[in-house]
DNA sequence: TACAGTTCGTGTCATGGAGACACTTTCGCT
DNA sequence: AGCGAAAGTGTCTCCATGACACGAACTGTA
């Protein structure tokens, strides 16, 4: 079996992932971008990705990815296909097939120095990003999409916050995906009576009343899919 | 533009897409499968599928394949990529992604002779299915869940049926993808106030009492993503 | 033409989740 | 002590969902 090879009908093609790899920063949602080293499309903005190696999974790719190309600190908290592009004429370069990656890293990630063939990388807002390269524009809006979607019915949210965290710190996470102002009142019935979450007992103090601290609880962790 | 080429890094690999097509039969979910003619998994059944060919998009490919490996005569009434399937060892032929597809088949497309380079090809239980090649069990699992979560806030139940239909029929294709019975005046209910049936005034005689027949309203074609 | 068989069609009540809505509490700072 | 700032809390309404049983309309046959 190992010795079979591809038919002739298998036309080559380039396989690459790309991710759109989200986090919370200054209480806005900000996705992670490269700016292009070589061509086409230099010195342009785009998500970070690129072509998958031999014997390596699409997991895996868009793992390596997300490292070498941007130099974030931490493992990202969730990762998930969401679509595959193949137009045929979305790369000019010749035929190219992107599976586009969702990643949400944790707070405390968003220190993004560049690295591999990029000239840098840096974080922007997710709802008003700059112009991108090749359709990135449309891939970046179809994570969101996404995203908002897996709000609904999964804690991916907590995946944006530290191990401990704040109701209204939670908000505001799901304040920033959705692009509106949630209910302070209506959000913390919700959110409670799901059951995912776990006073720690302790406290926040900042400039007002002090915030309770949560924690997940366990066996809640998000089916990384 | 147009004279760059791919960059080295970009390994080669066979791109396919494989469909995973649906229609009512008998008052059962069917799905098509076709028995495969050459090796691997020679005289095995799979989904319908095949590489894609050069400045061939994604979504032709999966209608090409479905139309020359199975002969069905009519288009699919939806047509949708669901998942990209890539592990390494997924083939035995070499590394092949595959692009899986969810296509509905309106009633009445069941006549299927085979076609292709395949044996046959024929519809069986989609939820009790014969034993598949490759990870096409998998692939198939995963299509009927995205077939569960469609009917849920989309139109997609009525692409099984023609265009004009009763409420029984609709009812009966509910259930076979739920896999479960419906309470009738519940569904009936719940259909009706979504307000995108319209009773044309005719009736169904059989044996029994005649049912009111209905149609799509205007405007409301499921968006074929 | 009367009856049996078969399928269609209909309404109420209880429950649970979601959204609108305003005031009090607790802390830090001056 | 007082002020500013943010956290925390409860009620009511509305809508969607699910459980539940019987009469109505037609076909075919005796």
């Amino acid at each position: 079996m190992e010795t079979l090879s591809l038919p002739p009908q298998a036309t080559p093609v380039g396989l690459a992932v790309d991710v759109a790899a989200f986090a919370m920063h200054g209480g806005e949602l900000q996705v992670l971008l490269v700016q292009r080293g070589e061509l086409p499309h230099a010195r342009a903005w785009a998500l970070p990705g690129g072509f998958v190696q031999p014997g390596e999974d699409l997991h895996e790719a868009a793992l390596r990815e997300l490292r070498t190309e941007t130099a974030v600190t931490l493992e990202p908290r969730h990762l998930e296909q969401f679509y595959t592009f193949g137009a045929p004429g979305r790369d000019p370069r010749g035929r190219v097939v992107s599976v586009a990656h969702l990643a949400v890293l944790a707070h405390g990630t968003v220190q993004v120095t560049g690295g591999g063939h990029t000239l840098g990388a840096g974080w922007f807002p997710a709802h008003r990003p700059p112009p991108l390269a090749f359709d990135h524009a449309t891939i970046l809006t179809r994570a969101l999409g996404r995203l908002r979607v897996r709000l609904e019915y999964a804690h991916l949210a907590l995946e944006f916050l530290p191990d401990t965290f704040t109701l209204p710190e939670l908000q505001r996470v799901h304040e920033a995906i959705l692009d509106r102002p949630l209910d302070k009142r209506n959000f913390r019935k919700r959110l409670l009576a799901q059951g995912v979450l776990v006073p720690s007992g302790e406290r926040r103090s900042g400039p007002g009343r002090p915030a309770q601290l949560y924690r997940r609880a366990k066996g809640t962790r998000t089916a990384a899919l």
